[in-house]
Order: C-alpha cells, then structure tokens, then sequence
DNA sequence: GTTCGTTTGTGATTGATTTCACAAGCAAAG
DNA sequence: CTTTGCTTGTGAAATCAATCACAAACGAAC
C-alpha cells in the first residue's frame, strides 16, 4: 500500500501524471480514468493503475480518479506539499539560466543561494541574492537551510563542489558537469548529461534501419 | 553481433565508456580490461563486456581492449566518426547556455542555426551566427543541411516548433520544454525535463527510511 | 611446448518492470 | 432492486535488463 520499493522510473511518471492532472484541473475535468491520463502522459492505463496503487487506492471504480483529490495526493506522494530551498554552485552560464528560470519556483523550488570561486563572480547581485564565496558555503548553507544542491562548475572541480556540498549537510544533488560523481550512500544523486543525450540521437540516426 | 535492438541505457553506457575511453588514452594506458571500464563507469564487468558485445567482439583474452582502437569503433557505432549540424530554437536564456557552451564542439556536433519568433531576438548576431526569423525556417534548414533539432521555447510553442522541425526534414529532436509532444514514427525524441529531475529528488529526501 | 594466470564472450539465470486479464465495485437507468 | 456499462485494483504472465559463471583464448614464463 504504502512505500516498499518504487523504481525511479515510476516516479519520474507520476511527475508526470502530475502535470497531466494540472492541465485536467485548469480545463474543469472533475475526473479522469487512467485511460486519460494514460494518453495526454504516453503511457499504458495498466502502467498508471499499477503506479498509483503503490500509494493507496484514489479511484472509484467505473467512474475513474477525482482529479482534484488525486493531484493533491500525487503532489503530497512526490514530496511537493511544501518549498524546498536549493543552492546553486556555479555562477556561469548555466547556472544564469537556471537561476532566472521561472518555472522552479512554481513547483515548489526555491534557489536560496548562489556559489563560486571567481573573485569576479562572488559579490555580483544577482535578483534578491548575492553570489557567495564557495570558502563560506558552511556557514551560508547552514543560514540558508538548504537542502538540495545544483551542480553547474566545469566538470574538473565538481566532485570537490560535491563533496562540500555534502559536508555542509545537503542530501541530494542534481549535476550537470559531465563526470561521474561519487558520493556516499544515503545521499541522492541525479545527473543531467546533455552530452550523451546528443549522443543517444546521434546512434538513433545512424542506425535507423526503416523509415 | 551486430545491431539486433540495442537498450536505450545500453547506448547512454556507450557514451559513459567512451569518455572513460578518453581518460584512459589520455593518460597513456594501450589497453584495459572490463573491470577498468567498469569502475570508473560505475557500472559491473559483466555489463561492460554484455554492452560490447553487441556490436563484435573487440577485445583479446587475458589482456583486455586496446584503448585506441576501442576508442575508435565506440565513436564510430554512437555515429560519432562525422560532425552532426544541429538547429537551436528559441533564442532565450537556455538557448544562450548552450550556444556558447563548448562541450558540444568538442563531440562533434556544430550549432548551424538559431531560430526565434521575437522581432526583438531575430537579427542579433550570436558568435558567427545571426538569429533567424523561425518563419523562414525551412528555407536556413535546407541551406544549412541541420539534421538535429534542439527545443528551448516556452511549452506552448514546443509542439509547434517540433513540427516545423520535422517539416524542414529534423528527424531527432532534443526537447527541454516541459510538455509532452507528439511525434510520427521514424523520429527520434528525447526530453530533458529539469522539473522531474528536482522533483524525483524532492521524493527521494521524503522517503528516505535510513540515513 | 606446457603450464599458469588472466580476461573475454556468452548461454543460462536471476531479477525487475511492464503488460495482461479479470473479479470486484460503483453509478445510473429502468 | 436488478441490470447494464464502465473502470479500478491486482495477482499472474510476459517481457526486458542485469548478473552470473564458465569454457575458450591469449601472453608470459620457463
Ligand atoms: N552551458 C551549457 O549549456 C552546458 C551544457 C552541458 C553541460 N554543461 C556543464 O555545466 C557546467 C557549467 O557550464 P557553464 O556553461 O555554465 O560554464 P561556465 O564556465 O559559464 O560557468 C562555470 C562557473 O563555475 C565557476 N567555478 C569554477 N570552479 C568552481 C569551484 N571550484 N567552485 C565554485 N565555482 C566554480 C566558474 O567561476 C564559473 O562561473 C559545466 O560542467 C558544463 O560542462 C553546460
Ligand atoms: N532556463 C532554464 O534554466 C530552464 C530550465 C528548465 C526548463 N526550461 C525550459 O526551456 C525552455 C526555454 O527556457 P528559457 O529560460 O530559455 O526561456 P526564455 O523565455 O528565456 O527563452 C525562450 C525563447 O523562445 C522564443 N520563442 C517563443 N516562442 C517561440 C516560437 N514559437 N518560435 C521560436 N521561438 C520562440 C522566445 O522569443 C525566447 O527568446 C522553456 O520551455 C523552459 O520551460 C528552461
């Protein structure tokens, strides 16, 4: 019923499901079937049955999901019933983007605090914030009360960012340097390489057999 | 021994050993064994050998792979033994990350143009490029032969723009809009969607039974 | 040339994830 | 109150991916 072991790639899909339900909601639906939900996500309506029925049972047999309720319920599932504080390591150009990217903050993310190295970088005021020393991420982490960090430094110096990041008591870590980072066990870690994504489309032209 | 069907995570693996491949070469190494690729790919012997295997058979018993040449016949089943011209749609803040990120150079893969819909955007010279207005899409396309589509529009344009891609002949995309688009047969999608990522971090911090 | 230590390549096995298929449940209509 | 038409929730089956385990192959040593 509730939690035993659920795949990531089953979270990942009630992300998802979630957003389906945002986009049911702002067009009035007051239930959906899976088979809905199943079409707007691209997946299975035995796939989403079989994911929600990790966490309980939300539906009504013959009528289908309350989407009100079951977005409620998704949202709490996921860990989104409240804002999480995130800091950014890496003042350059990513991190700009992610920085003065909207759409975190609507899903409960909020950056509260920006690092780097480069004595041009720290004191910038970027927004409400001001970019910090790496050397006083302790003492600003612990202020700050972040809990997620973001790793957008070149790849050379990102396993010593997180290592600090660590240190300084943050459990999960989203990177996008393209290094493989070790970290001990009980600590999240997800990485985003848009290198091999690139690479995965370059294999899928190359051996298209059809079309 | 050839490509019968090769795992999507098979192939993000080969991206994985060739950049191991290039340490490795690097620092001089002529040969290693599975258990080398292994370790620093974070990954089983086992798996390395499996993953290999598909596509011949390219080591000798006893002594491992020669690096070089594995290097090379990685490069060349991920379709990476020629330069892939790559579209960029959307001319905001992300696009601008990527355009002057030069990782991608490196792999192979050349931004040929930029497209954007804001009369304020269309015209600005980025690097040796100058935006293009998104309506003349598919006349740049033909004269720039792109094969690749990158998406950093707004979600609401996302599905638009991914049809003119494919329109102009774009037979894969890399979409970062967080929606769900639709494509025909025979082209090739991949998402990065940042939202999910954070969010299957924020999961993870809630369940977290030990640590 | 035989032995020895090592490492590949791969069929067999185990494990995980997805799909199937259907009983059980619900609302609405008669 | 019973029938009808849907849709859920879930064991069982099927599919897909990862791991195991070992024979075959190779170089080196002597
Ligand atoms: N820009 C992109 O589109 C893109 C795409 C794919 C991957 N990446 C990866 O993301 C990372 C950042 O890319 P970018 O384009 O923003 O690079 P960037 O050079 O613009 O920014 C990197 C920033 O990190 C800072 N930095 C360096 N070492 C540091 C340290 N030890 N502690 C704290 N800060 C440090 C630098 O001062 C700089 O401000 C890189 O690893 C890159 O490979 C970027
Ligand atoms: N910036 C980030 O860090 C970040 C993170 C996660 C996801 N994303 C996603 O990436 C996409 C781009 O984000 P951004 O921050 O660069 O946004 P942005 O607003 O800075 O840039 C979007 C650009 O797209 C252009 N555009 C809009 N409609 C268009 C159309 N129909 N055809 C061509 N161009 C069009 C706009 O003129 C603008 O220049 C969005 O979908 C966003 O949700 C961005």
């Amino acid at each position: 019923m509730c939690p035993a072991k659920i795949s990531e790639s089953a979270v990942r899909r009630l992300s998802l499901y979630l957003r389906v339900l945002d986009a049911f909601e702002l067009a009035g639906k007051t239930t959906v079937s899976s088979g809905d939900l199943a079409e707007r996500g691209g997946v299975t309506p035995a796939q989403v049955r079989k994911d929600l029925s990790h966490f309980g049972s939300f539906g009504k047999r013959g009528l289908g999901y309350p989407v009100s309720e079951l977005r409620e319920r998704v949202t709490e599932i996921l860990g989104l019933g409240r804002r999480w504080r995130v800091g950014l390591v890496g003042a350059g150009k990513l991190g700009a983007a992610l920085f003065f990217y909207d759409g975190f903050r609507g899903q409960g993310f909020d950056v509260a605090a920006i690092f780097d190295n480069d004595p041009d970088k720290i004191g910038q005021r970027w927004g409400r914030l001001v970019v910090e020393d790496i050397e006083s991420m302790d003492r600003v982490m612990r202020t700050s009360q972040v809990e997620m960090g973001i790793i957008v430094t070149p790849a050379v110096s990102a396993q010593q960012v997180a290592d600090r990041l660590i240190a300084s008591g943050v459990e999960a870590i989203l990177n996008f340097a393209p290094t493989r980072l070790q970290v001990p066990p009980g600590i999240t870690l997800r990485n985003v390489n848009l290198e091999i994504e690139l690479e995965s489309l370059a294999f899928a032209l190359t051996h298209e057999n059809g079309a």
